[in-house]
DNA sequence: TCGTTTGCCTAGGAGAGCTAGGCTACTACC
DNA sequence: GGTAGTAGCCTAGCTCTCCTAGGCAAACGA
């Protein structure tokens, strides 16, 4: 290989270029070697910037973290009650359908003290803002706060992973009226 | 190698054991050679019964729809309204929980025609029934069955990887006021 | 200008997926 | 009971991935 310059790699454009090939071909076709491809250099060279295969991926995920905690901030803003619920909703799902290996990557467990520095703390911590409109009080707003994330997981993956194929309906309609239920659910939320 | 008899290898007890193995270390790292090992085999011998690696997975997907399925039904019989929602509910997430390998591998997109002959088909019968018990007509059923199930698989999904270990609250009370909540979204659908 | 660090390299080993081709033991049929 | 066919396993060997060790040269700071 003729290298005239220095390839001017770095983790965060590792990261990056990692990010873009998961939502090509899917996070668990992201190889070291792959990526190494992509920039022109031999696979033991990015291991001067990466530990490991997994730790690749784990900088997709926490990459993907900070990605859409910003979208969905964005989206939050000066929305409350079930404006802001629609609107999250729809960041959230729409960064999904985007970038399908990116969200996939950020399924995967981090262990405790990543999780911990992560933009994964902004996340619950807006959830628990739209809460705010709906008047909860703990330990209703915590199951409140997971109801509405394992919904809008749910069907995210469930639409990828094809779960919905078999029924015509569109999934637009159902995601909407899933939206309405929620609201209504979170708006007179049953007493223990 | 002094074999004195042949290992009798047949494709079911390949799934059963994969499955298993699966639970143990997670699909992931289901391997063709792991398998082989188990068997006391060699990994070529193993291509006589599966096509590929992930020939392999996907049977251990049908077989875990299948288990479930059975499951479920059990936990059906004789049910109706709130209480078949629970039974069904908790059936569901029993199973995640027992075998967390074999739910992973359920969640890998089958191609059309393998999903239309798999019990992922009975799934979707029981899910419909359930839902008589609360007297939606079309298309409100179709979506409540989708959001039912997005709250179910992603209430899971997230224990399992860890989404909810940031808060103390028990997850099972959690799990519980779900489904208080699912029944009554359930009982009154918001229309349109 | 001269280390020191940085960024890449080659070489190579372990293990996974898979194919090709061969040997053996069971089965069925005449 | 001999024999043909096939089922079930084998070895050999290819490619690919992950990862380590050790080397060399460009860029940079003093």
């Amino acid at each position: 290989m003729w290298c005239v310059a220095r390839a001017g790699v770095t983790a965060e454009r590792l990261a990056l270029a990692a990010a873009d090939l998961a939502d090509e071909v899917g996070v668990e076709n992201v190889t070291v070697a792959a990526l190494a491809r992509h920039f022109g250099v031999k696979d033991a060279s990015l291991y001067f910037h990466i530990r490991s295969a997994h730790d690749l991926r784990v900088r997709i995920a926490l990459l993907a973290l900070a990605e859409l905690a910003d979208r969905v901030a964005d989206a939050l803003a000066g929305r409350a009650g079930k404006d802001a619920l629609v609107a999250f909703a729809n960041a959230y799902r729409d960064y999904a359908t985007r970038h399908p290996g990116r969200y996939a990557a950020m399924q995967i467990d981090l262990d405790p003290e990543t999780a911990a520095a992560s933009a994964g703390v902004r996340h619950a911590e807006m959830t628990r803002a739209i809460l705010r409109g709906y008047r909860l009080s703990e330990p209703d707003q915590t199951d409140a706060v997971r109801m509405m994330h394992s919904t809008f997981h749910g069907f995210v993956s469930l639409e990828r992973t094809g779960g919905f194929r078999h029924t015509p309906r569109s999934t637009d309609e159902s995601w909407a009226r899933a939206l309405d239920a929620l609201d209504a659910v979170l708006s007179n939320w049953p007493r223990g």
